[in-house]
DNA sequence: TCGGATCCACACCTGGATCCCG
DNA sequence: CGGGATCCAGGTGTGGATCCGA
């Protein structure tokens, strides 16, 4: 390490404040639209693996560093003070969504009040900022581009299909059928398994009441929900 | 790194499996008592600190991996199969205890019924080994010697006093007097802040039942009373 | 003296997601 | 192809306790 002043070095990384105005996070967006991922971790002094398997959240979590979100793992938006949560939208060689995207964990308390309006899965998902990036395993990681990212409000019609799946899943945890429910379910919104490994176990209840123990799963929206959002999207950029 | 075989090498640093006998037990108490520190830490190779200013809990830890405790942070005793919980016990330049005795948190859930008999501090001390250890701060710790240690259940006399004091103390919580509720409360058995530093804030409800934020807290047995169990078992030990 | 403050290790949980076999 | 399995970083919680100032 150099010697350093009691000021702050500006080569050392630090973490942008986060944004204060959507204008601002817009900039901020327009600002990685276009590069690679490896000139990104380069200027924010990130390390940079070889791939993702032993690494995968690396992309988000520098993103999430470059755009200065701040909510360490907290139950609220990524970026508090906007209300938006930030998603990176892994594309196939052909330019399509290649994974689902992992909305949140099946908390017991899912919902509180059991009501879709209350509910993690429609406050995660009420303001997202998509950021489209290169994803084929052909390409080198520190080679991919990041995309032009854009900011979606589900309209009525899209929150009435996640509504409808959600509620079609939440109930087949209220009845207890937590063993029967398999990622077939929901037509846009499923759930998955979410933890280190199938052996990791969490404490829940069945319909009796009884204490018994799961894996963790979390919700997800399918590939064919996020091309959709991706086409519309597209469409709208090639407007006047 | 050395060479390594398939085979597992003997001089790895091994934890034994746990005793499955009280007799197993109490020869491998007699076999570390009148040892130092720093004998058993070479024997099991384990990094000695200068001190414990900033390793605390290493004493501990290390008599623990010696005689095979078993329950890695888990909500029972350290001999999971005897039921025996293990508490070093520090000894000042006179032979006497020189700090309190750390039982368990104070969870919400104390009890979950509210009753002594299934309150996890009686179920931790049912039955303890306690391990005299030196702990004069003049002495190396590397030097300090390992007492004989002794296998302690409550007699009636003790169980009683030990409940009185958690009837007043989970009292004074139940009535929400939980900022009032200071380490001068109990005779035998005290509560005292337990965090990382005070700023640590754990969540807790008052008598309202309105959500509030809380210093985490601790049961601790005064050193009055590992005092006079010291002196019993001391008195013991001269007898025929 | 001792009540309040503090320290480390390590397990566990959450949020970031992608991997991979049938 | 996609359902089930898995991986890392970092924060939090728990268990081991002793420190230290008024």
């Amino acid at each position: 390490m150099p010697v350093m002043s009691n000021d702050i070095s500006p080569h050392m990384p630090t973490r942008p404040s986060p944004p204060e105005t959507l204008q601002e996070l817009t900039t901020r967006v327009s600002n990685v639209a276009g590069k690679t991922l490896g000139q990104i971790a380069h200027d924010a002094h990130f390390a940079i693996p070889d791939d993702l398997r032993r690494h995968k959240g690396w992309v988000g979590s520098l993103l999430e560093h470059v755009l200065g979100c701040d909510a360490g793992s907290q139950a609220r938006q990524d970026f508090s003070a906007l209300g938006v949560e930030l998603k990176t939208l892994p594309l196939d060689a052909q330019g399509q969504p290649k994974e689902s995207t992992f909305v949140c964990t099946v908390n017991a308390a899912g919902s509180a009040s059991g009501r879709w309006q209350d509910s993690w899965v429609r406050k995660k998902l009420s303001n997202v900022l998509w950021l489209p990036i290169e994803a084929d395993n052909q390409i080198p990681l520190a080679e991919r581009f990041v995309g032009m990212g854009w900011i979606w409000r589900p309209n009525a019609q899209q929150e009435a299909m996640l509504r409808q799946d959600w509620e079609e899943l939440m109930e087949l945890i209220a009845l207890g059928e937590q063993n029967a429910l398999t990622a077939n379910y929901g037509q846009y919104l499923q759930i998955r398994p979410k933890a280190a490994n199938s052996r990791v176990m969490s404490k829940a209840s069945d319909s009796d009441g009884e204490s018994i123990r799961l894996n963790p799963r979390g919700f997800y929206l399918r590939t064919s929900f996020t091309r959709q959002l991706l086409e519309a999207a597209t469409i709208l950029a090639f407007e006047p």
